[in-house]
DNA sequence: CTATTTATGTACCTTACGGTATAGTACAGA
DNA sequence: TCTGTACTATACCGTAAGGTACATAAATAG
């Protein structure tokens, strides 16, 4: 993705570029979260970054290019909250942690609910685009992954049962994370949202705690 | 939503329709299950019910109520088929059914899985519009009350634990229902779908049978 | 200072979009 | 048979879509 500049730091030769990459990135992110990559327009993306339609185009390529790196921006902004979130020792205290973050985001800062973004802008694209489908299973293997690992790490701490399969115990807290994002879109309040958290953690422990 | 028609059955006045309503809405409802809501257009719809553009409108308005009837098409068939697969007496082969019955639908006809509809053309739009976001909440309502009700019975029943707790059953079958919906669109093949039915379903075992 | 390179801003192209005007057609009722 | 009514078919409207040509501006290399 970046050029090899390997050695030398000198600026780059043409006119220099008047935007931040990542910030115009974060922008054309949260548009197409509202909008949907279908529903959202080209102009709407120039009028969300401030941005001429040429300058999107040079820098990005074309409508999907630019979307696949919004997306790539999401989840890699997801995958290092939620690796901070594991990083914490007390499992419970990540699984807080991961879910109230979840939640702030999905709950968006305007009235309505955003969701995932990716559930909910990529998925509908899956069905006829391959590019999108791949980057939303890797993202979903990804975090199983992240959670399987999660919970191995505390059967190895002895915090919970060395019998509890960290297969289901993932299973668990994504699928309440995948049903979460969709709440929060359909306008689900906050308090609703973190119910339903608190529900999954409070399974998780019931079935971490008790031998199978 | 029908015409009060109620004592003379004669035909309406004009020149008769030339189509099934509910035939049509199929098809509608299948094109805008692959390309999303946005994504389809009213020219795909007219060439994939073979009604001409006019006929479209005329019968359901715009798009948007054109979708709307395909959505309530859509989720009065999944009431339906829950319905009657919750009518099972067994309570595991009730979840059976139904699992099964959803990943049917899910996986689609084609290569590439379609999800569940009202998860993957209504959602996106739902962070906008009102009148979607409504429907998808009381359309999530409703599975829940309708699994809560099931997992009742079953203890009416005697079949599992009086002490379990129906809303935290209702919620791993949800979850789960979602979650595998998601996979389905995002390309996972059926057995890894199946898998995943199975890993709640032998959840809600654990859960149902030792007393909290 | 000049040439080269890359980005910007305006204006525009082609196509496809949602939606409709209009003329013709098939039925019921009188 | 005539009339009113509702549907069909063709052709079209205005607009907005994704994308680009072109002239200009700002930087580096020589």
């Amino acid at each position: 993705m970046v050029q090899k500049n390997s050695s030398s730091p000198s600026a780059p030769r043409g006119r220099p570029r008047s935007f931040d990459t990542d910030e115009v990135l974060d922008r054309v992110r949260d548009t197409f979260w509202r909008y949907g990559y279908a529903g959202t327009s080209m102009d709407q993306l120039s009028a969300a970054t401030g941005l001429h339609k040429p300058s999107l185009y040079g820098a990005f390529g074309d409508k999907k290019k630019l979307y696949l790196a919004a997306l790539d921006n999401y989840l890699a902004d997801v995958r290092a909250e939620f690796a901070e979130a594991f990083a914490i020792p007390d499992l419970f205290e990540s699984l807080e942690a991961m879910t109230e973050w979840s939640i702030d985001k999905f709950m968006g800062k305007d009235e309505l609910g955003t969701g995932c973004f990716m559930m909910h802008t990529a998925m509908p694209e899956a069905s006829e685009d391959p590019d999108i489908s791949r980057a939303v299973r890797e993202s979903m293997d990804s975090l199983d992954r992240a959670l399987v690992r999660r919970f191995e790490k505390a059967i190895e701490a002895g915090q919970v049962s060395a019998e509890a399969d960290p297969h289901a115990l993932a299973m668990v807290m994504v699928a309440n994370h995948y049903e979460i994002s969709g709440r929060a879109r359909a306008g689900y309040a906050r308090a609703e949202l973190r119910a339903l958290a608190d529900r999954a953690i409070k399974l998780v422990k019931a079935m971490a705690g008790a031998p199978a």
